[in-house]
DNA sequence: TATAATTTCGAAAACGTTTCCGTATTTAAA
DNA sequence: TTTAAATACGGAAACGTTTTCGAAATTATA
């Protein structure tokens, strides 16, 4: 491993003390333009790396941001993070990505680690599994700045982004009513989830506004092998109570159900119509037929998550991020998996 | 923000001095059982949790390795990154994720960045621009331990994980060709791209052999929009020469082809056929008709980068890391878009 | 019993920064 | 001309660990 000059080394080749080429560096006001000059220079010819460490010790600052999230392999997951970096990187901070894959133990441990301050901030999306938050709010009681985003936690006084799930799921469900469907179905993750709670009174509200009612047996929660999941929803769409639409909250359940009606004879749109909430655009335009979504502002809600947390840790005497939920909206892109026929 | 113990307060606590509590917590052979116990008790009621970088910056290591990826909207990286940490994760590292987004200015700044300490090593897949590497050299050559995967530097003396790029070319176009395939067409990114040499050599070889000679203008490089692509390849198929097969060395260019089809009356597999690299299996068996895959041992590629590294950070006396290619067989599907009819 | 070895712990240095404090020199104000 | 303020820098402390060195107390050896 190489070492690279230090400060006193570079202060020694200057000729002068630490302290002085410090402040030069950081361009302090109390060093004249001359010796500044002088302490660039030399220190761009020596290549001078400032070591992080001895910065963040004497700082109690890590200029990096912690990302916390279910799951990697999911391009609106993929996406947000995209826009959390795109912010960030402008400003000289540095991401620690982990993934919880849906497990609340994995999540709780990471969080735990996260609390000795290796991190400046944490933006965070739950797990399927996370109904005790008590890791959460500990972390946010001792001042920790922490942001939500997607899959929140309502109950955790700070500062949420997510996409208006409800009134995007309302209009999903009310797209599919207009087409002509009856008997809806619900996909959703985990029951626990700030996000299917609201899509899913979404969908209910949509279903008694159009003196629909809903049938439980139509409603399904997701399972953890793919496999599981599409023989569940071939079991729903061969039952008895056979739905004639499908509202997915999940990008995952929807390719399920493509998958899931591909072993039976069941035809989109003519017998069963399809909208999910969905975020490869590229993916959602291919399938066949092509794919009705709402797709969430993957992007954008990871570059507020960021332009929130950067302001908390940039400005001098910020407060505390305010409870608030933003909300940003989706959009819905009709393709054929809902045409009336 | 809050505070926490430190070692000098746990120390007070316990009436002992900070070395005796750091040597207990650290289980050094120095200490009684006795006041171990004591000290690590009162550790836990305290919840006493270690200032990072004072650690590292005493003992000149970070425990977290970077991840330098040209995209993160992709199963495979999404994948191996999902591999690196696993393993990683168990040894208590950290992991630092970057996208250069395929640029290779982003990603030289992302590399300078790292060569100040902030990370232990760095394991790295190059940017479709990339082809001075003189980053990268200076990077290797300061001792900093790097290791590459898939999209590698061959001049860099280290150790590197790829699959079988030659062979899963060769064989898969060998497959195209078995199926009646004459007119093969070659989707790559950049050429500078060690991925793309290798199965463009693989194609290459497998056409001599079969007394077939290639098309240059059935040679299809990556463009930065998806638009641009689909046009591209949408205008090769309707070309005098348009080929009656695809070796698609790149996900995103299949799904391009896909796009472009449709808006043609050709038909696969019985005016075209396909084949292409590509990771997101559940996708692959959804596409209208689906589509033959070769797949890329993407978590264990990650895992394996994951080892090496690991290896080499914890073990006391550790060499350099060799300089060896390590190859990870990729698995064929044969699925519908390369049927013979 | 005297000496050597072992066990167990403490004081202090070190890692590389930033910043508080002090001070010499120069410039401005009285 | 005398005093006050501004400018430009150096010394040293501090951040929270780990580790080197040393030493006291205990145990084993001669």
């Amino acid at each position: 491993m190489s070492a690279g000059v230090n400060l006193k080394e570079l202060a020694a080749e200057l000729k002068l003390s630490p302290s002085t080429v410090s402040r030069a560096l950081n361009d302090s006001y109390e060093i004249s333009e001359e010796t500044k000059k002088k302490v660039v220079s030399m220190a761009e010819k020596l290549n001078y790396q400032p070591n992080p460490f001895a910065r963040s010790l004497r700082e109690n600052k890590s200029k990096t941001i912690a990302v916390v999230m279910p799951e990697r392999m999911s391009s609106f997951f993929a996406k947000v993070i995209d826009g959390i970096e795109e912010v960030t990187q402008q400003h000289g901070y540095h991401l620690l990505v982990y993934s919880t894959h849906e497990d609340v133990e994995r999540e709780k441990k990471i969080v735990n680690l996260l609390m000795n301050g290796r991190a400046d901030a944490i933006v965070m999306s739950v797990s399927s599994q996370t109904s005790d938050i008590s890791h959460l709010t500990r972390l946010h009681d001792r001042g920790f700045p922490l942001v939500f985003f997607d899959r929140i936690c309502p109950d955790i006084p700070t500062t949420k982004f997510i996409t208006n799930d409800y009134e995007s799921s309302f209009e999903g469900t009310k797209h599919l009513i207009q087409q002509g469907c009856r008997k809806i179905a619900f996909l959703m993750l985990s029951k626990e989830l700030s996000i299917t709670k609201e899509r899913y009174r979404g969908y209910l509200d949509a279903l008694k506004s159009a003196g629909l009612s809903p049938e439980p047996s139509l409603h399904i929660t997701c399972a953890h092998e793919e496999e599981k999941n599409i023989e569940a929803i071939r079991n729903m769409l061969l039952s008895k109570e056979r739905p004639d639409g499908i509202v997915s909250s999940v990008e995952k359940l929807a390719l399920a159900t493509y998958h899931a009606v591909k072993r039976t004879d069941i035809k989109i749109p003519e017998d069963l119509k399809i909208i999910s909430f969905f975020s490869n655009l590229s993916i959602a335009g291919l399938l066949t037929p092509s794919l009705t979504t709402i797709t969430q502002p993957a992007f954008s809600i990871g570059e507020e998550c960021a332009k929130m947390l950067i302001k908390k840790l940039t400005k001098p005497r910020q407060p505390d991020l305010p409870n608030q939920v933003i909300s940003i909206p989706s959009k819905i892109t009709i393709r054929s998996s809902t045409i009336a026929v």
